[in-house]
DNA sequence: TTTGATATATAAAAATCTTATATATATTTG
DNA sequence: CAAATATATATAAGATTTTTATATATCAAA
């Protein structure tokens, strides 16, 4: 697969990983990177380089639990949200928000605005 | 100062900078510091040690021209953009709302919604 | 049998950011 | 006069994060 190449995307991996999780209840690492494609219209990709270090960070931090399951003959492992899991969410998706509040605020064009 | 220990800063620094410059023509470094403070209330803080590798680095890519000016006693370093600068400026900012769009679509609340 | 999709993961290297530090002038406060 | 604060630029060490490359393995389709 390719990265989205995307910078903005720095910054944004665990927030993606967490929502996602609180919204689905449990998924794979292969099923978040379809999950974001899918959803993005491909405008954003994870690569697995930087999914799985994140999703062991995230483990180790204490916000997931994982299970592996067989299935088809595959291991797949299912990742989930403990309780501080969906707390932190919740409160990184609304961080998320309020910081692209506040870059609106420097990137909308300033026309006959004071600017002091 | 204190960094606004913003984890979604990650990335968007450059475009900060290049979206300032086009907006008001030359700033110095500290300048643009408290010009970010300002206009986002506090809500994003950029520190030096973040702010002026990524001076150096847009110079260095023949985004930004520097001019040493002596105002009361002291030096001043003003940043200003190139051409090639100006176009990064207004790609970035259209990249930003982009990935914004694509970030909502992932962190919108998803109800009733299909999901594949 | 080779390609593509499905599936997890690590390692090396590069890039980026935080934190701490150094330097220096001017102004305000005590 | 001394100390603190605001103004001003910059580097270095260390930590974190991300990219790129690589390894492994199953299943289905061509």
């Amino acid at each position: 697969m390719e990265a989205s190449n995307n910078e903005f995307l720095r910054g944004t991996l665990k927030t993606i990983v967490l929502k996602l999780l609180a919204e689905r209840g449990r998924m794979y690492g292969y099923e978040i990177t379809q999950s974001v494609k899918d959803r993005t219209n491909g405008e954003i990709m994870l690569t697995f380089g930087a999914l799985y270090p994140v999703l062991h960070k995230l483990e180790q931090e204490g916000f997931l639990l994982t299970e592996s399951v067989e299935v088809d003959g595959r291991l797949r492992k299912y990742y989930s949200l403990t309780p501080s899991g969906s707390a932190s969410a919740a409160q990184k998706v609304s961080e998320f928000e309020r910081f692209v509040e506040a870059m609106q605020s420097l990137l909308q064009p300033q026309q006959g605005l004071s600017m002091g």
